[in-house]
DNA sequence: TGTACATCAGTGAACGCGCGTTCACTGATGTAC
DNA sequence: TGTACATCAGTGAACGCGCGTTCACTGATGTAC
């Protein structure tokens, strides 16, 4: 079995793509330890090579951290910005599925998640690289992706009620945010209510766009047109 | 001046009051080094005593960081119960003192705020005892301090509009902790935006209370009503 | 007030462990002729 | 197509280190008489 799984010399060299393996084996084992219970002879072992190889594709421990971050980065934008789909169909509907997508990558990804958002305390840690990834191209194109929605659902305001838009992208981000760190990691706040994460959001998204004058249509439009 | 720091034996034995300085030097390590970073040996070295005496106060690292967690709860249970003040004078200005005493916790504390909260991925990660922590009488009670103002606030709203207590208190503390989480590493977020916490988690909760249809006054009454 | 004893906080030396990292190496792959 | 060589990914043994934890101990404090 686990040498059948190790079979599949999947590209051109000796192991295939130990970087992407490594990688991987990284993500599992912070999901089982924690950010920082992540050891670099864990990982190599985790992907069936000797404890030196991981060197040929990281200068360090803390290289491959980083890498962590900044491809989780990269899925992260990615999958934001097809959720967004430039606000096709309509701009609400859009931004749902933009908070919807959020989650989904916390939840699936808890890893990448954790690394890029959870660093543990302040810069100075050590991890200078893990902040150097979190100021990547990568994590200004997801922040770039919340900034378009904030502009699209500000651009129905009357031009002279509408808030700075960093201010609104950041209440986005930040209420996204809150509800993935709260809810992902399972333990205490899940027990404390019985709601999804994705409901907890999107109610509470629902709120907040009522209060900045966006939501046209009057909430409970569902109970009113029928229930299926 | 390091000998004459450790001469104040403020109490009976032979330290002191260890537990207290192991905790303090705990935070401190963890503010530097990260949330894992930290070491109970060092911890020891930086209260001065030999690595074996944190022994006779904790059972083992686990604990401590347990205990970190747990008087960190209860520090913030108190603070933000003082700062509600039971809605006195009005719900609306405790809840904002609420907020800002709960973004003035994270940043004052950031390394029991990150123990408390950050703990790293998933549960299983053998910080067990951290999780017990967080299931605490002291972490609910923080809880139900915002479940209290979530109350008051929906109070004031026609019965048939309340939605439920629970979700709305999720709702404000989903934002306050994605802020908290958010600003408290100065690093990249604060770079994006030039505003403070609490400029953030202010102007994103009047617009979420406006939403809720609290909030009798329009906003703008400051500009209305003259400048100072 | 004084002595004998129990308690208990802190010592210091020691342990085994897993980690990050290095090194000279090996053997497969790709390339020039 | 075949040979010679450079490249480069992975090996395996070794290192020094700091950590968590244990142990028998010491010496100060508190308590009973």
């Amino acid at each position: 079995m686990k040498t059948s799984g190790r079979r599949w010399h999947r590209r051109s060299y000796h192991h295939g793509n130990l970087k992407e393996v490594l990688l991987e084996a990284a993500r599992t084992l912070i999901e089982q330890h924690g950010a920082f219970g992540f050891s670099l002879a864990e990982a190599a072992r985790l992907a069936g090579v000797s404890p030196a190889a991981p060197y040929r594709h990281f200068r360090d421990r803390d290289a491959l951290l980083a890498e962590v971050a900044r491809s989780g980065f990269e899925r992260f934008a990615a999958r934001l910005d097809a959720a967004w789909n430039n606000g096709i169909p309509t701009p609400l509907s859009a931004f749902e599925a933009l908070g919807r997508a959020y989650l989904a990558f916390a939840r699936e990804e808890p890893a990448s998640y954790a690394v890029m958002f959870e660093t543990g305390v302040s810069e100075a840690q050590g991890t200078e690289a893990i902040q150097a990834a979190a100021a990547s191209p990568a994590a200004e194109k997801a922040f770039n992706v919340l900034q378009q929605a904030a502009a699209a659902l500000c651009r129905q305001l009357p031009e002279n009620e509408r808030p700075p838009l960093k201010l609104v992208a950041m209440h986005i981000w930040t209420m996204s945010h809150g509800i993935a760190s709260l809810f992902i990691q399972e333990g205490s706040v899940a027990r404390k209510v019985p709601l999804s994460p994705e409901e907890v959001l999107e109610s509470g998204m629902l709120i907040y766009l009522k209060g900045l004058g966006v939501l046209p249509e009057v909430p409970g439009e569902e109970t009113a047109s029928g229930e299926s």
